[in-house]
DNA sequence: CCTATATAAATTGTATACAATAAACATCAG
DNA sequence: CTGATGTTTATTGTATACAATTTATATAGG
């Protein structure tokens, strides 16, 4: 049963919105509007807001509303050589504790993924869900809440922003053959390896990134981009 | 000049009364407390609360109150292991942009605290500034807004426990000597070394945890222990 | 025709007021 | 005397109302 307040509701429906491309980057979101949308009063709303101001999911201009934030080139590298690191460390972590029920879990995820990718045409949303599934499980079994959590923060933050890149599907083969080569790594436990691995994964996002400077942010993503943290 | 609305005032006043101890773990914080030392109405208070629970700071029971966190020893754990992680990133960071004169600067204050270390009677105080001074002075260098950010939060979370264990001055000794160890790595450019001594250095901290298992948090902190990031 | 200023509209910032819920206490039955 | 139940009180949750500031627009002057 979801119990949460009513704040706490808003704040995930803006963070959807936001995460999804409805609130596109720059864009201002007003108290008045999203009050309205979800038929509550504005002092949750504003409460809503600035969980997600401390977040970093929304930037406020003193006097003048919130906005969804501009990514600098430097915000890009800021939050991709930090999860970089952090993925890192969670693979780590996952390593010390996996078992062996858990290493097929994984793998099984690889091989659909690879299925798909080999598939014509490619079913990106069912990669991607796979893709998540993936990275969402390895943290889970890291078991460090607070890892976990600033690493779905760091995601949700650049998703806007890397979605039309991933709708480029030539990046996919290296994507998958990385995780072929870690899900490996794992299984003959090879950690420094499978460490290595995972962060030059996430990384390489950072030179799709290069691809796409001024791209046009007007797509609108599905919902289960969303990372609950 | 701060400009700053009256809720990131509050907040940044509630947060220094947690860190430094003047609310204690596991004591509710009560909106109209706040409003009235504060001299504002509750709703900037609770947007403040807000900003803390989203930052971890502070944990809500729904209808009950807001309350400082009572850490378990899984909260320490996951909160250094992740801090370890990240002044680790720091350091390998800093390293590709540090200057001459900025080694220099951060060898002044190893020095400093060698010599506080080895009077008698020690000044903690003193050392945990410098001590304070030096790693936020290679956050600063390290450039990451971010990790700097983060790294100070979890930092803040944890102080309210740890302040006992700093007055342990036993500790002290092997911690000057890890800051040696440290620059010394950084001035001959050795990489691993740095990083792997400022891993170690902070993964230190849990050892102090496990000899304090069950102390007593009446102790009231210093504001100049709160980190701003 | 362009620019600057003044006025009006819209939006955020803050306070006051009310409703709902949970804890504390007292009262009464066993 | 102990336990349960009802009442009271305190605190959070939500809504309404008002103040302050900024931006957009319109008008007047150069």
């Amino acid at each position: 049963m979801k119990m949460d307040s009513i704040v706490d509701r808003a704040c995930q429906h803006i963070q959807e919105w936001i995460v999804t491309g409805r609130f596109k980057p720059g864009e201002q979101i007003k108290e008045e509007n999203i009050s309205q949308r979800l038929e509550i009063s504005r002092p949750p709303v504003r409460e809503a807001l600035k969980m997600l101001e401390a977040m970093g999911l929304v930037v406020r201009k003193p006097r003048r509303g919130v906005f969804v934030p501009l990514l600098t080139r430097k915000d890009v590298w800021e939050i991709y050589t930090l999860k970089a690191t952090l993925y890192e460390l969670a693979t780590e972590l996952a390593m010390d504790v996996i078992t062996d029920i858990q290493v097929r879990e994984l793998e099984t995820l690889v091989e659909k993924m690879e299925r798909i990718v080999s598939e014509d045409p490619v079913d990106i949303l069912r990669y991607q869900k796979h893709h998540q599934g993936f990275h969402s499980r390895l943290m889970g079994i890291a078991g460090n809440g607070r890892l976990n959590a600033f690493a779905a923060n760091l995601h949700n933050q650049v998703t806007p922003f890397s979605y039309k890149s991933l709708q480029q599907k030539n990046h996919l083969p290296a994507s998958v053959r990385y995780h072929r080569k870690i899900i490996d790594a794992i299984k003959t436990g090879d950690r420094l390896s499978a460490c290595r691995l995972m962060k030059r994964h996430v990384l390489d996002a950072l030179l799709v990134f290069r691809d796409m400077q001024d791209a046009v942010w007007d797509e609108v993503l599905p919902a289960s981009m969303v990372m609950e943290g």
